[in-house]
RNA sequence: GGCCCGUUGGAGAAGUGGCUUAACUCAUUGCCCUCUCAAGGCAACAUUCGUGGGUUCGAAUCCCAUACGGGUCACCA
């Protein structure tokens, strides 16, 4: 029996061939340099910022060469999935702004390189696998998996390389006659590649961030296509980066030590082989102080979910990302002052090799510098879309009055070094809570903590004076001399080195004053300027404030 | 353990034989400014490039050895 009748034999509904697979997918009609590249995920679960990171750079690539980026489902572990991942992965690249030309778009799919589901290109599997077949590079295996543990015991007794290759690929001995008898008994079986690597020859490869090196040819049958008749990872791999023309596979580094199949795969197949690129892993420092990958399970940096419920602003962790990707980034945002980042120009030659510590102090560093470069249309506008999916409390505040939302957010903003204080939307309400009347409420009755050295009467007199000289229809410099004026007359000192010449002279300084005035209209230590809170308060409600807490106190 | 990749400060890193008494950024610390805070300004922070040898007038940069860290060895991707 020859090679051809037994892929026949076990592929009698295939009727197409690789040629035609290659009319139905033709080279794609782009410019000298555009770059084809793919973000591949599994719906396995949430985005991991590694996945995050390297669709990131995916997208980059294609954009500044006018190529083409796309998205394809990587489903073929059925065990593993999780329904509804894989459009929640799209929703999440897309409040990243890092949306595919075409491929799987999460309830749909767009191009003419599909489809771009795993699961839906069965067909176009078997084409290639009957291929293999029917050349001798493919053949059934019957071994189950107690033979293969088997195997791999005996290999670990005698300390030699695990796995399915040479003499251990007992199926591979099997001729065509026993291969066809045992699938008409209807014994179950897989199909796994025959190798013709040799372990002890190296290849060499180049790689677009590591360059080149050598490394050793692949000699391991590896399975193929699974019993569920879906293809292992390697092997779509080859399959579909070769059919939808992908030009530059980017992806984790760990891929680098399957490189060789890779490469073996293609040269079976007679495709060319794609650029690679495999990018460094995020790492963390653990407990002990070792580095280790970014870890679902343990790191919650490692799900982008948590940035987006804590609110960073997207653009943030881009940011960030891209700072780890090439550090001549840093540099370059800071010339052109935070703004339009994706006219950077990324280069793989700039990157680093080594896996980088996530650093959330960065992270925060880049949050605010962003949200202070917003005005208050955009932050407000932020700040809603972030309240709608993660905070209640936040999107009531914002819908009771938006211009007085926008009037909160805007103070100290519209100036040449504006306040940097916000860098997270989970931290507004705590921070701005005390410009509404409710909330400000619920502080004061929680109680009031003033400076000790003065008492009772000490403050109420300089509320009392405050409310009646405090003018907010004068600038900001006339209003704080008339604060001083106001503490001066009181005996407080004009400032402290006066009041450090002779403390004895003084109840306090224009410091105490203005710390009295802050707790009581805010609750709270430190704010904003007082100025402006208070333009933004109003003097009814300023006044109205100084008279409740004044009671209090008299109560 | 085999194989592969990597190793410059607390972190990200620049650096490819003399311009490096190791740039820049974050963090940290101190001072200044200031009604508080957030900023902003100024300053400090690696005599040394994992370690040991060598080549050279000269090395973080070249060579050799060694140590350490990470990745990977599935009908998972």
């Amino acid at each position: 029996m020859t090679d051809l009748e037994l892929a026949e034999l076990i592929f009698p509904e295939v009727k197409l061939t690789i040629e035609d697979l290659e009319k139905r997918y033709p080279k794609r009609n782009l410019k000298e340099g555009a770059e084809v590249t793919r973000f591949a995920p599994s719906p396995t679960g949430f985005l991991h910022t590694g996945s995050l990171f390297t669709s990131f750079i995916c997208h980059k690539v294609a954009n500044q060469s006018n190529g083409v980026f796309y998205v394809r489902l990587e489903d073929t572990d059925t065990k593993r999935e999780i329904a509804g991942s894989g459009e929640q992965l799209l929703e999440q690249l897309k409040t990243f702004n890092i949306v595919p030309n075409e491929g799987y778009m999460g309830d749909h799919e767009e191009g003419d390189y599909g489809p771009y589901v795993q699961s839906k290109r069965a067909d176009i599997y078997k084409v290639c696998i009957k291929y293999l077949i029917s050349i001798g590079r493919a053949y059934p295996c019957f071994c189950s998996s107690s033979d293969l543990d088997e195997i791999r015991k005996k290999q670990e007794s005698h300390k030699i390389i695990p796995g399915y290759y040479g003499q251990f690929a007992k199926c591979r001995f099997l001729n065509n006659e026993e291969r066809a008898e045992r699938i008409k008994n209807g014994e179950p079986y897989i199909i796994r590649f025959k190798s013709l690597g040799n372990h002890l020859r190296k290849i060499k490869v180049h790689d677009l961030v590591h360059g080149d090196f050598e490394i050793a040819q692949n000699d391991q049958d590896i399975v193929i296509y699974k019993s569920d008749g879906l293809p292992t990872y390697h092997f779509a791999h080859a399959v579909d980066d070769h059919f939808m023309r992908t030009t530059t596979v980017i992806r984790g580094e760990e891929w680098i030590s399957s490189l060789p199949i890779h490469v073996e795969l293609f040269s079976a197949l007679g495709f060319e082989a794609p650029k690679y690129a495999h990018l460094p892993v995020i790492m963390k420092l653990d407990e002990q102080g070792h580095k280790r990958k970014l870890s679902k399970r343990y790191d919650n940096e490692a799900a982008v979910s948590y940035f987006l419920k804590d609110g960073y602003p997207a653009e943030s962790l881009l940011m960030y990302l891209m700072t780890i990707a090439n550090s001549n980034f840093e540099e370059w945002i800071f010339l052109h002052k935070f703004e339009h980042m994706e006219e950077f120009k990324f280069s793989f030659d700039k990157m680093s090799l080594e896996g980088a510590l996530f650093d959330m102090g960065k992270l925060s560093f880049f949050a605010k510098e962003i949200l202070a470069k917003k005005n208050k249309d955009e932050i407000t506008s932020l700040a809603y879309s972030y309240a709608c999916s993660y905070n209640e409390e936040l999107k009531l505040l914002i819908e009771k009055d938006k211009e007085y939302f926008k009037e909160i957010m805007n103070i100290e903003r519209e100036k040449e070094n504006p306040r940097k204080d916000y860098e997270k939307f989970s931290s507004l309400v705590e921070m701005i809570g005390f410009f509404y009347e409710d909330k400000y409420d619920q502080i004061i009755n929680n109680g009031l903590t003033f400076n000790p050295k003065f008492n009772k009467n000490d403050i109420i007199t300089v509320l009392n004076a405050l409310k009646d000289n405090l003018s907010l229809d004068v600038d900001e410099q006339s209003w704080f001399a008339l604060m001083k004026e106001t503490g001066i007359k009181l005996s407080f000192a004009g400032n402290n080195k006066e009041y450090k010449a002779a403390p004895e002279n003084y109840k306090g300084t224009i410091g105490d004053v203005a710390e009295i005035l802050r707790i009581t209209l805010t609750g709270k230590k430190n704010s904003p300027n007082l100025y402006y809170v208070m333009k933004v308060l109003t003097k009814p409600v300023c006044d109205n404030r100084i008279n409740k807490v004044i009671s209090l106190l008299n109560n």
